[in-house]
DNA sequence: AATGAATGAGGCTTCATTCAT
DNA sequence: TATGAATGAAGCCTCATTCAT
């Protein structure tokens, strides 16, 4: 029932879904959802900490690993594309809604999540800069958003079961991020 | 008007944003908008127009004139965060608000700049893979999905008056987009 | 289990209290309230047809046993007391929801015992006054309201082990409502 | 238009009253009245601080005045007895829900006035009683409960209007208060 | 141009009640 | 007897919109 509500809210914004909406995709009257669901913001705050939890779950086994820059970048975006992978509606929710989730004690968890998700991305690239296998002459910063962006976003196109895995789609993504889509001279 | 108009559906989302918030921070009453516009809908509308139009003129002057795929991709996203600098709210408008416009008969003008905007970048991608100087090895709707929201998701960061122009981080994104961002070995 | 409802009835108010209240305190589900009663409505009605046909079956006694006018107002005082000790929470309930039930067919034998009750009282103070032994200075409906309220309303303070038993407080209420509470001169 | 709302909330009680009734009898559709208030509680909280504000003015005056117990105690009948005439509806409310109210944070300053009140008229009961002009023989708490009810459940039958002005009323209480509705042997 | 007041549709939520198990 | 799940009516409230002034 969580995942039809996540994909009713991708599909059409957490505030134009309605509850009604819900639940008739769940086959149920409006009332009847709140046996199960306080609320609909409590609907919001479980589909989103499933996934940031399993999320974590994933990033921090790559992060403890103790692998190389480029290794450790690979493993997360091709870890990320898995995570669109199974939970696509809540990515896509996470990244229209959190802006003024954020706002909110009860999501104030978003916020965390994203600082600890800057640092463990920020470091890596740094880490590889410093190591000098990723390039020097480009602002962290910047390449940390295009990364990440680059990497969530495709959650707003992402089909699962199309013709692409995940992983594959992670190892073409990656070839870009890291090689560029034009030709080496 | 419209501006104030735009910035706060950017802050807060179309749905999330009543009227009243939109009178209160241009200094009247709910009521009084309804002398200026027809409808908080027509309001959206004129501000995806704009922007559009304004996108459409950058665009079409780029693809006019001829040049080769690689200076037209770069003329292209040089063009994007132009417009992004310009009417930052209005192109984060749009990034949140499409996917459920379009279903509207008033907004299928959205479709249609979908559909232009796939065909532009599109065939500027092949005509580069045909002439060697866009990778082979890549799936090109996968690489345009790439392009395109790499530029347009900065959008959501973005704030004009930052420390780099618009021109800058074109630069920058062209750099990471055509050579990666790893060490060439 | 109806003195479970008549206590949160009580306390909370009929229409405060949700029958999952109830079933709380009962220490079940708010449906299986309904294997045993009818409705929430009913359980009110049951406990106020309790109290009220033990009520009468006290005052009939009283007022069958031909007493004067003083001994029969001071019976009728401490037989009220006790009701309220025995049906505290009953009591409360017809003094806050009388007023609005009585519209209701179903509850219009409330209606029926408050004329009943009032002709009871009002027949014994006239009897009173007429021999003497009230004063005759006095509006005799307004004298029945004060002697009326100022009884059934210690319900709303009055808890059951208390300090002063129920013919403690009648001793004690009857010494103010006869004599007064000013010093005789 | 808080009249209104007084008026219905004392006929049907707080919880049974519902936003369109208020909204029927005002002559309005229920969204309309938001125009006016925030909610239907802080319509019940204008109307309860509204009469205790006006009765604290009363009361103030009269403890202020430095009168012996007996006239202020009569004076205080007096006062409780013109702003039932004056605020019938308000007071019938405030006998009704107080107890569950004063749980709200929001209606923490009814808690407060009862305080208030008890000090009030326990200390002006005690001084009687030290002053030898209100019997020594009572509980006074007892008393000051008998005194406190017999008073303000008037506002349950009470009409404006009526036969009897609030001041011929107050005459009639304080003299059965004060002097007992039996005859003088 | 702007205001103040109202409208009415619709949203979220509560709750008495039902019923198969 | 009791449960868990569902129903549907109704309640409070929000909000885009209208309109007389």
């Amino acid at each position: 029932m969580l995942d039809t509500a996540a994909e009713v809210f991708a599909e059409q914004g957490y505030n134009a879904t309605t509850v009604r909406k819900i639940a008739d995709h769940a086959g149920l009257l409006a009332g009847s959802l709140y046996y199960h669901f306080d609320s609909k913001e409590s609907m919001l705050e479980e589909i989103l900490r499933t996934f940031l939890d399993e999320l974590w779950g994933g990033y921090d086994t790559v992060l403890a690993a103790g692998l190389g820059p480029r290794p450790t970048l690979e493993a997360l975006v091709t870890e990320s594309f898995r995570e669109i992978d199974r939970h696509r509606a809540a990515v896509a929710i996470f990244q229209k809604e959190s802006r003024h989730l954020v706002a909110q004690d009860r999501f104030e968890f978003l916020a965390a999540s994203q600082r600890k998700f800057e640092t463990a991305w920020l470091s890596t690239l740094e880490r590889g800069v410093a190591d000098g296998v990723f390039r020097t002459d480009l602002d962290v910063r910047l390449t940390y958003r295009f990364v990440r962006d680059t990497v969530w976003v495709a959650a707003s196109w992402y089909r699962p079961g199309g013709q692409h895995s995940p992983e594959e789609i992670a190892r073409q993504y990656l070839s870009m991020v890291l090689d560029g889509i034009a030709v080496r001279i």
